[in-house]
Order: C-alpha cells, then structure tokens, then sequence
DNA sequence: TTGTTTAAACTAATTATATTAGTTTTATGT
DNA sequence: ACATAAAACTAATATAATTAGTTTAAACAA
C-alpha cells in the first residue's frame, strides 16, 4: 500500500514518537508502524536509525535556537540573558523528548552537528554583548549561562528535584545570582 | 567451566566496561564475553540488564559522594563549596562512563536510588551550612550549585565546550562567581 | 568417603530490533 | 501506452535480551 512518505514526514513522525514516548522509544519499528509501513521502506527516507537521530537531532537544536531567538528579540542586557534561558528551560519542559534527541546524536562531533550547535551559542553570544565583556569574560560567562541552564534543564528532566520547593522561583533565584556576580567581578579575582 | 562469579564481581567488571568503552557499550553480551561466560549464566547474579544498569547508577553515585566527602573534609565556607564542586567535575572527567549509569538508572524515580541521590545532596547541603542561609534560599542556591556542577560537567563530557579557551579556568570563573552572587544577595531582589 | 543438595553454568528456543539484498508495484512523465 | 524511478514489499541475517529447562561441580552432612 502507497503511503506517500517522503523524509520530512518521517521525520516529523519520528518526533512525534520521542516527545510522545520518550527518545528512548524511538525504533524504526514503533516509527513504520506509525506509519503504517513496513520497517525496510523506511531505508528510502532515512540510512537508518543513526541517519534519523542525527537528523532529528538537527531539528530540534534549530527548534531551540528559534524559541531563544524569539525570546530575545526586543529586549537587551540582562532582561534578554533571563529571557533567553527562561526560554531554553521552558522549551526543554515542552519538548523533553526532542531536547533528548539534540543531546544525543549517533556522533556529537559530527561537523553538522556543531555548525548547528554554534548557532544556539550565537545567540547567547549576542545577548551577552550589552555587556562589554572581554573576549576571554566572555567566553567563560557563556559557559557558565550554559552550564546552568543546561543543567537545571537536564535535573528537572530526569526528575533531579525531589523538594516541594517551587521550581520556577529557583530558576529565577539561580539566574540572578549569576548575573548579580557577573555584574560585580567580569574580571578575575586575585587569589 | 566454572568462573567463581558473584553479584559484586559482575557489577565490577561491567562498570570497567561502562568506564572503556562507554555506557551504551555495556551490554549483557560484552559483559559475559568479558567474564568468560555465556550470556544466560549472568542471571544468575543479576535480574536481567535494568537491574545492572541500576546497581551500576547506585555504586556511581555512592563513589562520587565519597570523592565530595573527601572533597569537603577540613574545609569550610567557600573553599568549601569549590572544593566539593571541582571534585564533583573531576570524578566526571575521571569515570564518564560511570557518570552516565548514575544519571540513567532504568527509572530515576525508584525509592533507591533517590535515597542514594540525597545522600550526594546532603554533602552540599552540609558544605552550604556555614553560609547561614534561610531554609528556602537554601534549597534556591543548592539547585543553583548543583545546576552549575551538573551542567558544566555533563557539556564537557558531551564535547560541547569547542573553543580554545583552557576549561578548568572556566570551572574556576563560573564558580566564583555564583559564589560572588550569592555573598551579595541570599535574599530576593525586589523586581 | 560417599551421597545429597544447591548454585553456577549450560543449551535451546523466543522475541525484538536493525540492516541488507533483491523483488514487486505504482505513480509520473514521455 | 509505455518506460522509468521511487516507494514499498518479502526474505534473510545479525545482534541483543530473556525464559525454560538441563547439566555440572562445589560444598556440606551423614
């Protein structure tokens, strides 16, 4: 029976698994049979289960860039670092199953993979610029914004906070006393 | 032919697995060709691959307590905090492989291994005490310190930090100054 | 020492997944 | 109407996990 698939469709579907289910519960045979085909035709669309993790890895990295860049259109200085990591934390409670995925392509040294990871790290870049921050500041405060979104992000996903503490109040606190240091010290302490 | 095996030296030889070759090379396949042993012979020391991928995460995570432990003996205050936080990134870098079972136990809500996970918990909390912070800023800047560790390491250990610049510069910039923010502002800024 | 018991290992079979090779079918365009 | 190319198929292979049931060897008791 003709389906009419072609590579955006299963990879849309393919989405749909891992953000239903989970990224884990992404096979090819829980992806054909979504789509009402047999596992094997699924090698005329895709190379295979790495071709299609890569590819979806590709498609949410872009996905995040967009709500991040959306995020920060309109504002700067540190109200657009807040929205711009209130942004990535939220789209990580949305789309945990896409997130996944942009965490663990077949190979994360891939070169296409880190062209399209540079571009999130573009972004932050630009809402740092307000800043005036030497380039060498400005690399380690990057590093640091990412760190802590990236790890709050990740903690609340694997279900990492267990108190009955609000956990919006925590990001907001975290933010800001990142910032509150940044503010006071973009230069090395002496110690 | 008879091995002498028991539970304690499976876990054993799967974590040097998990440890050379990655966590997702640990199968129960490699792991009896390791052992010397057909694939079925390993149930009769573990339940089935879940149960070691669990008891994997449980000894991982018992370890890194113990090198946050050693970490924070005979320091206190600040030093406190970054020692406790440079030992946590070093045991990443040192035993990746372990790293990850910790954070991919078959289900991270199992009563086990939360009960584990609080017991690393309580070592920063146990660092943060002489901060004399209120009970909610407390859990605030424990999620905050725990972000930043977790996330710094898991980026390192995902290749994502591509730039030049010397990372354990990175590990000490970042940390200072969340603790800079934190000196000057435990409590909430009115917004 | 001999015999019994138990745990450790085995063989055999089943299920699920991914992959490759080679074939049929169907839509499209000449 | 026919040729072509893409999309789907069947069949076969390989790897992994798991379960059931059997053999074997070590440990211990009579």
């Amino acid at each position: 029976m003709r389906q009419g698939l072609d590579r955006t469709k299963v990879l849309l579907a393919a989405a749909e698994i891992a953000e239903a289910q989970g990224f884990e519960q992404l096979t090819l045979a829980a992806l054909a049979q979504k789509l009402g085909v047999k596992v094997p035709s699924l090698y005329n669309h895709v190379k295979g289960l790495a071709d299609l993790r890569k590819a979806l890895a590709l498609m949410a990295i872009d996905r995040l860039k967009s709500v991040m860049l959306e995020a920060a259109a309109g504002r700067s200085g540190e109200a657009a670092v807040l929205a711009v990591a209130e942004a990535y934390i939220r789209f990580v409670r949305e789309h945990p199953g896409l997130y996944e995925a942009s965490l663990r392509p077949p190979d994360p040294l891939d070169p296409e993979v880190a062209a399209h990871s540079e571009g999130v790290l573009a972004v932050v870049a630009r809402v740092f610029e307000s800043f005036h921050l030497a380039e060498d500041d400005l690399i380690h405060a990057i590093r640091g914004l990412r760190s802590l979104v990236h790890g709050f992000a990740s903690i609340e996903l694997l279900n990492g906070f267990n108190l009955g503490l609000d956990v919006d109040e925590s990001v907001r606190r975290v933010l800001e006393t990142y910032l509150r240091g940044l503010r006071r010290g973009d230069a090395p302490n002496a110690t």
